[in-house]
This record gives C-alpha cells, sequence and structure tokens, in this order.
DNA sequence: CCTACAATCTCGAGCGACTAGAGCTTCAAG
DNA sequence: CTTGAAGCTCTAGTCGCTCGAGATTGTAGG
C-alpha cells in the first residue's frame, strides 16, 4: 500500500495535485488508513502514471477522462481513442504553426540596434502593427 | 472622443477586456462622460494596439507593464526591452520544441491500427512509459 | 419630446489546472 | 515517549480574461 507522498515520487505528480485530481474525479476517491490517510494500490499507481503521461502531452483534463472511460470498456471500438489523440495532434500543430510564426517576428524585433528606448525598435514595432510581416 | 466598445471595434480587444486591462492598471483611469461612460483619445487607442499586439505576441501582462514603463521614459537605453523581447523569444523556442517532440510522439501513438479499445495503442502507449521515443 | 433599444455601467463569479498556506493530526524512527 | 516529517482539510490565490445580472445612459426615429 502507497502512501499520497510515495504515489507523488512515483509518478512525479505532486501530492497536492493528487489530491486535486481525487477532488475532480479523474482519480476515484482512495482508501483511507485508520488514522484517515490516503492508501494506493499497482492500479491507481497506473492510472496517475496515464494521467501524467497524456498531462505530459498537453492532452486537456476532460481528454483525458473520455480516455478513461474509454478504457475501462476493452471491447468498444478504438476509434474514438484516435479521435480523441488526432483532434490533440491538430491543435499542437496549430500551436507550432502560431509560435513560429511569432519566432519570426520577435528575431526580427529582438535584432533592434538603437541606443535608447526613444528610437528603440522594440517598442515602434509592438506599437506599430503595420511593420509585422506575418499576420497574428 | 471614443466610446469603450469604439475602441473595441478598432483594436479587437473586447470591451470587458478592456476594462479588465484599466482595473489591472495596464490602461490608465479613463475620463469619463457626464453620464459616467468612458471616453477615449487617440493616445489611449494607441496603447490599448500596443497592448493588444504585444499579448498576440504571446508577452505575458507584466511584461507588457515593464515596456510601457520603459517607453514612458525615451532617453533610457533600449538594452532592458531587448532583453524582455530575448527573453520571451527563447520561451518561445522551448515552447515550439517541446511541441515538436509532442507532435512526434502523438503521430506514432494516433497511428494505432487496432479494432477495439482493448488493444489499441493509443491507450496502451499513454499508460506506458517506456513505449515513448523523445523524453517528456 | 417621447419611445425604443443598443450600449454602457458596476459588481461578482467562473474558467482551467493547479499551487500555496494555515492549522491541525498521524506516522515512523530512535 | 518524543520528535519531526508527512499527512489531513479548507480556503484562497494564480493568470488572463469572460460572462451574467440588473441598473443606467446614449442615440436615432417618429
Amino acid at each position: 500500500m502507497l502512501s499520497i507522498g510515495e504515489m507523488a515520487r512515483r509518478s512525479g505528480v505532486k501530492v497536492a495535485t493528487i489530491r486535486y485530481y481525487e477532488q475532480i474525479g479523474l482519480l476515484e476517491q482512495a482508501g483511507r488508513s485508520h488514522g484517515n490517510q490516503r492508501r494506493y494500490g499497482r492500479e491507481e499507481l497506473d492510472r496517475l502514471v496515464f494521467i501524467r503521461h497524456a498531462r505530459d502531452l498537453g492532452v486537456s483534463v476532460p481528454a483525458i477522462r473520455e480516455l478513461i472511460a474509454l478504457s475501462g470498456d476493452p471491447q468498444r471500438p478504438c476509434a474514438e481513442a484516435d479521435r480523441i489523440a488526432s483532434t490533440h495532434l491538430a491543435t499542437i500543430r496549430e500551436k507550432i504553426a502560431r509560435l513560429r510564426r511569432l519566432e519570426a517576428e520577435l528575431e526580427r524585433i529582438a535584432a533592434c540596434k538603437a541606443q535608447t528606448v526613444g528610437e528603440c525598435y522594440v517598442l515602434r514595432a509592438l506599437g506599430a502593427h503595420d511593420l509585422c510581416e506575418g499576420e497574428h
């Protein structure tokens, strides 16, 4: 039986966050020791690692909830799980594209050679949208 | 003199957000009409556009506050403004790198060919970290 | 001038996903 | 038995908005 601290160490999820996950129903209510402390087994650790992993990949909590519901019913077609993953992939790709545009623009802006703020390109570029090359 | 709605239209910042910016001190307290409605001039619009632009670039509110303070004093060296922009650029690059790793992993995961959830790679991959290629 | 009705006002709460702190109780080692 | 780490609950704070309720103001048409 694992304490909440042990769970935290093994999963890399903070103690407070584990309690939070229980509170929002991502984890089931943990069993308790006779002194009211949470006690976990192997299964709960696995689920927590799953959650941690998905969160690291940027999957939202509602999406994780769906995935957990799916995995509770192994007979169901996995098309839905695929859909969740693909949707998320598309979101990530959009984010990357957007960040790349920002990167290009900031690179240009940060290359300012002025000495004082008065003629600084950084500030000017931020004030005047028409100096941008990309759209955002 | 512009109403708050006019400001919203011209800057692309929502009315509620303009009020919020005033509340947190990014915009100064607006002048009021005799019926207590906010009235703005050209300068305020310029600042709002500046803020909008910086936010679009992902600059945080505290950083924008700094930039505004800087621009209020045109004699100061712009090294600080450069620093803010460069720091932000580094952050963006990190985010891009991270998202790229996620993209690669999700691509692999989403290529699952199983029929039912029971043997679905999506769920398995999320549960078992050792299936990952990249670290995260 | 009157009437609609759109726009504005303030105040307060809610979002997502945690995080932090106060003030208490329990556990485990020595 | 004592001590100190680890646990407990509860509340509030974070960031950057966003929305809704319920009241007031602005403005255009008749």
